[in-house]
DNA sequence: CCTGCCATGTTGCCACCGTAAACATAGCGA
DNA sequence: TCGCTATGTTTACGGTGGCAACATGGCAGG
């Protein structure tokens, strides 16, 4: 009962670009559809990617899939709850690329650096993903198990952290801090409060503790 | 025609805390109701005060009210027009509390130290007030004139780097750097990825540039 | 004072949404 | 082969934002 219901797993998940067709009917061995619940989730993270995120909706998403509105019911217990799992997927790709980031980096300072930027460039690469990936998965309500895809991100960062500021007693408020200084800056972008700018970005996250080199 | 239908200047604007009594019918010289938009507004703030802001609507902001629900079309053109109005109302407490609390700490380091936090306790105090405040007005597709709330709360946050660095080359970076540390932290409080702890806050804020004092 | 205008508010309606209940279908184990 | 159970469909209900037609009442011009 530790398996399979947990983790999506769809064929984008972390690592593969995985050039498929479709997301319509991705296997041929399961039950009446294939793989709906992944293919629910892929639907809604190409409506994220390229809406704005406010046509979402049950009804939207089982037409994508080619399948009735109330058929979701049998994958998830309600809208929210499908949501939480759209938002998940998104810090898990969050996640990868800040991963990515860092090791092309090569660590230290300016690994650190690139997963700050990586933060920032997601967010406004994917606006309708982050903002709901962040504006979801509130308190232990809906997660009774299990690690979300956001930890992955956090864990990044205070690595990052660790490396960049080696001699530091408490590093608490300096993750803190620095984790509030990009997604601050992703969130007055996705507000359209602040212009993206690369240039501009790298500056600003570079003045976290003065790590610009 | 620039006198009386930009701002909305109910009674808890900026300063008075005004203790009316109700806000249905605080006028009685005007029309059928007395001051419509205003008392919308008014309703709306206060369900946001109160409730997590899911329980908005148009017919919910009617009952509350006391009018039919299409009576709001005669004061917004729809739905996001009302709620703008509100984030706008919202963005303006946030200056206000923030002037307060410069004026108080007297300026200088202590003064925008205070100004980011009075930021962050806006943000925890009323959580839905200030994510509508920041998740609307997007480009200027709907401000077609008149200055937005959320300037106040900048200009505010730059004039305070200003006197807390006044050595500093260029500012424009140091004044983002600022701002994205107080929103992102409030986002990271709101969404519930971070707990409120005040001095935590304290601690997080004061790493901006070492003001620590 | 009367009369008509226009801003304001009401009633009725429509399409859409999330979702619950009853029903249909198909794969799999006994 | 039979029937269980997971899956998907149909139908229906209450609620939503929004449009159109109608009612109302304060104010201006005669």
């Amino acid at each position: 009962m530790a398996g399979d219901d947990n983790s999506v797993n769809l064929e984008s998940g972390l690592a593969a670009p995985a050039p498929d067709a479709e997301g319509t009917v991705p296997r041929g061995g399961s039950y009446h559809h294939g793989d709906l619940r992944a293919a629910v989730i892929a639907a809604g993270m190409k409506r994220l990617a390229e809406g704005d995120g406010s046509d979402l909706g049950l009804r939207a998403l089982a037409r994508d899939v080619g399948v009735s509105a109330t058929a979701l019911y049998r994958h998830f217990p309600d809208k929210e709850a499908l949501l939480d799992a759209l938002a998940d997927e998104g810090l898990r790709r969050l996640g990868a690329l800040q991963a990515q980031a860092w090791l092309k980096a090569g660590g230290g300072k300016a690994g650190f650096l690139a997963t700050g930027i990586a933060y920032v460039r997601f967010a406004h690469d994917e606006p309708a993903i982050f903002r709901l990936s962040f504006t979801r998965q509130m308190p232990e309500r809906y997660r009774d198990g299990g690690a979300d895809g956001g930890e992955t991100a956090y864990h990044l960062l205070r690595a990052g952290v660790a490396q960049a500021l080696p001699d530091l007693d408490d590093p608490e408020p300096a993750s803190l801090h620095a984790w509030a200084v990009v997604h601050g800056l992703a969130m007055l972008i996705l507000d359209h409060r602040v212009e993206w700018d690369e240039t501009m970005v790298e500056k600003v996250v570079g003045l976290t503790f003065g790590v610009a080199e």
